[in-house]
DNA sequence: ATAGCGTGCTTGGTATATCAAGCAGATTCT
DNA sequence: AGAATCTGCTTGATATACCAAGCACGCTAT
């Protein structure tokens, strides 16, 4: 079904394609981490239940700290992270993409806004289907 | 004295000792500006009040708009006012390293092949499905 | 079943960033 | 002399980041 969005904060940036509380969900996901193993390994810096916030949107500008936190927990680059809670605004700039991983990403697949959240509800979708190890 | 010889006041890397309300108080008397010209020029994002309280170290951390707005007028290196705030400058990558993440970073979710070719399909499937003109 | 644990989530409360409005002193008019 | 206009500063009020404690729903496994 096309269920659109339920929760959608309307913040009118530019196109964000995921907002911060999606992309941070869906690498936490991706790590396979709870909320309290992300707020464990922070060191308390982050508490499960903000946490929770901050993926549903719920806080606007999570300070650096704690972007800075999540950034070394799931070892992404913190700049985007300060990008995509809004702190600087970035004049638009072409993209390098120096993938390291070097599968091929879906960057080429020019994704709406929509698909990019659907592919992704459908990743958790399909792993947590076959019970990984 | 007339004036203090106009020696190279543009922003050394790191003063010594300075705290940030200092080090800001210091910039901007060197820039001969009021507080509220810095109010003015900021475009009302900082105000008079809220800078004097920052320059009495009455703030202890500035969010990094603020710090963004003060560093464009005073022409100083947002990184040096946020190190001095108490941001972390961690470690990462250097400087200058351009923005990636423009569209969906699947790079960043660690695809096992298998996976990858799945999620191939799905968005094949999702477009096949939709198909919008 | 029921006890236990792990999951995400809600909520009341506290701390603090931020500003509008005002205040007193110093200049500079007139 | 005031009047007008600076200056930096204080403060009460508001918004919001952030967390401790708890809740409800899964799971296994007795």
């Amino acid at each position: 079904m096309a269920t659109a969005d339920d929760k959608d904060v309307g913040e009118p940036t530019t196109e964000p394609n995921l907002t911060l509380g999606q992309y941070l969900a869906s690498i936490r996901k991706d790590r396979r981490l709870s909320l309290r193993a992300v707020e464990e390994r922070s060191g308390k810096q982050v508490s499960n239940a903000y946490l929770s916030q901050i993926e549903n949107n719920q806080i606007q500008q999570p300070s650096p700290n704690i972007l800075n936190a999540l950034a070394e927990i799931y070892e992404i680059s913190l700049e985007g992270l300060m990008e995509k809670a809004g702190f600087i605004q970035k004049s638009g700039l072409r993209e390098q993409n120096e993938r390291h991983g070097r599968i091929a990403t879906f960057a080429e697949h020019n994704l709406t806004p929509e698909e990019e959240v659907e592919l992704m509800q459908y990743l958790e979708f399909m792993r947590h289907r076959k019970r990984p190890r």
